[in-house]
DNA sequence: GTAATAATAGGAATTATTACTACTTATTTT
DNA sequence: AAAATAAGTAGTAATAATTCCTATTATTAC
């Protein structure tokens, strides 16, 4: 992955904002300093950086949003506004319990309350 | 609400299985009987059974499924196949956590690993 | 500096889902 | 049981999120 000015701006965008902002807002953003950036740009960096570990992908619903914390933590989403805030659940017995009752050895662990 | 043929036919078919099938999925068999369906019909008959509290509408990545048990549970989704299957791992603390910790009302836990 | 090729912009294509509309059917009223 | 009413349907168009395609541009290796 060799480097591209658009992808470092994107993950500086990502890296800067607690909010877990869809594409579509990134691209807004991005825009700012590279009116002429496509969205397809923004969504190809934003799986490759997911990809290389960079940032970690979330479903809210039924659209991706992207997230700089990397750590296993879960999220709260409030049913009023639709903002989503970090929280940290449980611990890394889950991936334990998992193996032992259902033979499952777990990647990630995504939660949504 | 009243009573439709083709929502009975979509609930049953919901009823029947346990692979969490998607809304196309049910299209196609609920095709075999009821030729012309639309998929629009399927898509709102889901809706309406979700929103009466009769199936369950779970998020798989960017796609919606639909699941006909209503108990708490959670998912472990295969990496390899994609095939989501039920486990119960926590029990309802967390609603009492989640509520101390960060007053928050819990109205619903979905967790996918 | 030049060659090789990864990355981009711009737009078309895809996929999942929702919206619209004229027609049909289940229920209610008479 | 026929007529009225309103919920439901098929078929199709529209939308939203995301991916794909292609000619051009930028980064890196030599």
């Amino acid at each position: 992955m060799r480097y591209s000015h658009q992808r470092e701006l994107i993950k500086e965008i990502v890296y800067s904002t607690n909010s877990h902002p869809t594409a579509n807002w990134v691209y807004g953003e991005v825009k700012k300093s590279v009116p002429n950036i496509s969205l397809g740009t923004v969504y190809r960096n934003l799986k490759q950086l997911n990809d290389k570990g960079m940032i970690r992908t979330i479903y809210d619903g039924a659209i991706a949003r992207y997230d700089w914390n990397k750590d296993p933590h879960d999220h709260l989403k409030c049913k009023v506004c639709g903002d989503l805030i970090d929280v940290q659940l449980f611990d890394d017995n889950i991936r334990e319990t998992v193996l032992k009752k259902y033979k499952f050895e777990v990647d990630d662990v995504e939660m949504t309350i």
